[in-house]
DNA sequence: TTCCTGCACT
DNA sequence: AGTGCAGGAA
């Protein structure tokens, strides 16, 4: 059978459009799929977890990882915590893999060690939220269920003329609703994946590529010739600058590492102990040589790092001499990665 | 450099 | 409404 001209398509409603433009033009072989179309919950699910912070290139290589090393739910249930933020060591948002873990451990002890195959029980589980646990039901069980995420979020904005700001709670409504509206009964995976493929390489924030897109003779914001004024903009977070002292300790090939306080940035990972002035770092530590400074961005904070190094080991107890090649299996975030590297080049 | 994106939890 | 990390593009 030949595929369908762009030009057939047009008679097609938006959900067979979008489901007609994935079986020409989706993405079919990303790790997490498989050839038969059935994929693999958990392999779903953990896609769409690293997918919620990180963009596909990216998580491919942690997906793989990943699933190298825990090849199964219980596998990931049975690991240490440490074990799971060491994998994740780099992605950002720990969090997200706290609650995987969390989440695999409550599939093991009340689901038959299987995820749930239900809206409701997936958003109950800690990390899934309405949009996640859609896209769950759609590319794992074929389940219609409408998901709202960021690629979505803007093509629906555009082509329905949406014009609120997309995280307020009354445009969030009004999003939700049509996404209910439309959404695919008979070929759920296909739709859902074809709009979040859609999003991401047609309906691209900057420089979309409208002449190719399946649903742009119905586009309102095209029509409008208004498609860069869509979605609206966000308002940006503040970003508070903070000044913070590192103490790099170095003998030979360990560095001095604690880990950080559970309330504290990246909470109960390993890093660099910090201070919170010049003088309390040289007072606990005289011998130590102002190095360098870097910047680390945070979500809400920009950290001005400033490293002090001393060559020689720490003898705090709440310090640990640990080999930089065994960072691998320790939880890490990028910033140790960034200040080893200046190091190095120093 | 500056701007921008991502989704769930509290 | 505030918070969490990192990286890509303009």
């Amino acid at each position: 059978m030949s595929k369908p001209l762009l030009t057939e398509l047009k008679a097609l409603n938006f959900s067979q459009q979008v489901v007609a433009w994935y079986h020409q033009h989706g993405r079919k072989q990303l790790p997490w799929q498989l050839s038969t179309g059935q994929h693999k919950p958990y392999h779903v699910w953990l896609s769409e977890i690293m997918l919620q912070q990180t963009q596909v290139v990216k998580v491919i290589e942690y997906f793989d990882r990943f699933i190298k090393t825990f090849p199964t739910l219980d596998d990931l249930a049975n690991a240490e915590e440490q074990q799971v933020l060491a994998l994740w060591s780099g992605l950002g948002y720990y969090n997200r893999a706290r609650n995987l873990h969390k989440s695999a451990q409550l599939c093991q002890q009340q689901h038959h060690s299987q995820l749930p195959q239900d809206l409701q029980q997936l958003i109950g589980l800690p990390g899934i939220g309405r949009s996640t646990a859609a896209a769950i039901m759609s590319l794992a069980y074929d389940q219609a269920e409408p998901i709202m995420d960021g690629n979505v979020k803007r093509v629906f904005a555009r082509h329905f003329l949406i014009a609120g700001e997309p995280n307020k709670s009354s445009t969030l409504k009004q999003l939700w609703q049509l996404a209910e509206v439309h959404k695919e009964q008979h070929e759920a995976a296909a739709y859902t994946q074809g709009l979040m493929d859609l999003g991401a390489t047609i309906c691209t924030k900057h420089q979309p590529k409208c002449d190719q897109c399946p649903i742009n003779e119905s586009c309102q914001a095209r029509k409008k010739d208004m498609i860069a004024q869509y979605p609206a903009k966000k308002q940006k977070v503040k970003q508070a600058e903070v000044d913070l002292y590192a103490l790099l300790s170095v003998d030979g090939s360990n560095v001095g590492l604690n880990q950080r306080d559970e309330h504290s940035i990246w909470p109960n990972l390993m890093f660099l102990p910090l201070f919170e002035s010049a003088e309390t770092l040289l007072n606990a530590h005289a011998d130590a040589q102002q190095h360098f400074s870097l910047t680390h961005k945070l979500t809400h904070r920009i950290l001005q790092i400033h490293v002090y190094l001393l060559k020689q080991p720490i003898k705090s107890t709440a310090v640990q001499m640990i080999d930089r090649e065994d960072l691998i299996n320790r939880p890490h975030p990028k910033a140790l990665i960034h200040i080893l590297n200046q190091h190095d080049n120093h």
